[in-house]
DNA sequence: TATCAAAATAAGAATGATTATCAAATAGAA
DNA sequence: TTCTATTTGATAATCATTCTTATTTTGATA
């Protein structure tokens, strides 16, 4: 009636999520919307990220330790996992393949294709080394 | 003493794995061994697989509706999962490119690639028409 | 073969992520 | 406002996976 109109809780878990660059699961993601809706449920989270994904507005683009992790976008892109600290971050920098072309040939519908490296990231790679950047 | 040795129960959930093509989870692994292995634990062969992870001697190439799937290779290839059925199977004929050398302009260490197209197969697809094949 | 320590296992409890349930709150149309 | 459909919060239920512990098996050695 006169307050500005509160957003949807829903608005507010996309938004979230499209303004992370770290590829955050539900909990996460629940954590991190706390401060803007206090009182926000983990089940609305969850509820809605099932959504958008079955909507194809948002992706998971891998599983950490047993626990999915979501990206805000669909367009391809590549992805690092390190297994060292569980993060997740896009490689702009190298090129996705398409193969939707090959689906005739393969006698299938490709809908998505995931490129994933995984490894050690720059941080945990440091800390393996026995003499830390003097 | 007298019979043949008994394998060890570790011995035949690899075996079991490597004979399979298709990519089965820890649960249906379990169902397949329970012929020549009734009396194995579901705790076994989660036990093992994860062991022979470790190992790097098998690796977990997806997850299907928050199950874990294996395969009993290492060798680099892609896989095409099904959306509709689950499946999962392997592309032999497409070529996995090798991203290893991208490591140190990336300031990290790539352990593993992979590459997995999804959406629905030739059987799944052909369940979707309206008149099936006559 | 008998004995012993280390490794492997079965059974089931515990954990933790995700989903389902349902009553209450909210949005949007009339 | 009033009505109805949608959305949500709280929490219970589910299900994959891991942990615990007592027992069994293995392999070495005497």
């Amino acid at each position: 009636m006169e307050s500005a109109k509160q957003f949807r809780k829903r608005n507010a878990i996309l938004a979230c999520l499209r303004a992370s660059k770290a590829h955050p699961s539900a909990e996460t993601l629940y954590q991190m919307l706390q401060k803007e809706q206090p009182d926000i449920s983990l089940a609305t989270v969850y509820r809605n990220l099932a959504l958008f994904k079955s909507q194809g507005i948002i992706s998971s683009v891998a599983t950490v330790n047993g626990v999915e992790r979501f990206d805000g976008t669909t367009e391809p892109h590549v992805h690092f996992v390190c297994t060292g600290c569980g993060a997740v971050q896009d490689l702009l920098q190298v090129e996705q393949p398409d193969y939707s072309g090959f689906a005739q040939r393969l006698g299938c519908r490709i809908d998505t294709t995931q490129l994933t490296l995984s490894g050690l990231c720059r941080d945990c790679l440091g800390n393996t080394r026995k003499s830390p950047k003097s």
